[in-house]
DNA sequence: TGTATGACCCTAA
DNA sequence: ATTAGGGCCATAC
């Protein structure tokens, strides 16, 4: 039975802190789902309850039907994003990574 | 049993 | 930036 699965998605989705994103793939390793896909089929199904706005493509842009409803919501949240694509970089959630900052990438 | 579809992801041209 | 192709997993017909 993948209700267990089912559940574990939604878990993750749920953990979501407000104010930060995160992507199908990670929500899908987060929660062990074996594929991208079974995240957004749980979504499309059963996510009315939860954050779906939260949950973003691999590129930072929201899925193509939902698109403007979730850039407003994202916005009310404090997630400022472009007309089209969010800053993955600044806002995607990232579980308790280990990085402490001092690294010295030149992302920014 | 096989094909088609979906709130996906990655690589290449 | 855009299109195309392959891989991915579960459902529906």
């Amino acid at each position: 039975m993948d209700d267990e699965l089912h559940e574990r998605i939604r878990a993750v989705i749920t953990d979501v802190p407000v104010g930060t994103v995160a992507t199908y793939g990670d929500i899908a390793a987060l929660s062990g789902a074996p594929s991208p896909r079974m995240v957004g089929r749980v979504l499309a199904e059963d996510g009315h309850d939860l954050p779906w706005h939260r949950i973003l493509r691999a590129n930072g842009t929201p899925a193509p039907h939902l698109a403007h409803e979730q850039l407003a919501r994202l916005r009310t949240e404090g997630v400022l994003a472009d007309e089209q694509r969010v800053n993955l970089r600044k806002y995607r959630w990232q579980a308790a990574t280990d990085d402490t900052g001092d690294g010295p990438e030149g992302l920014f």
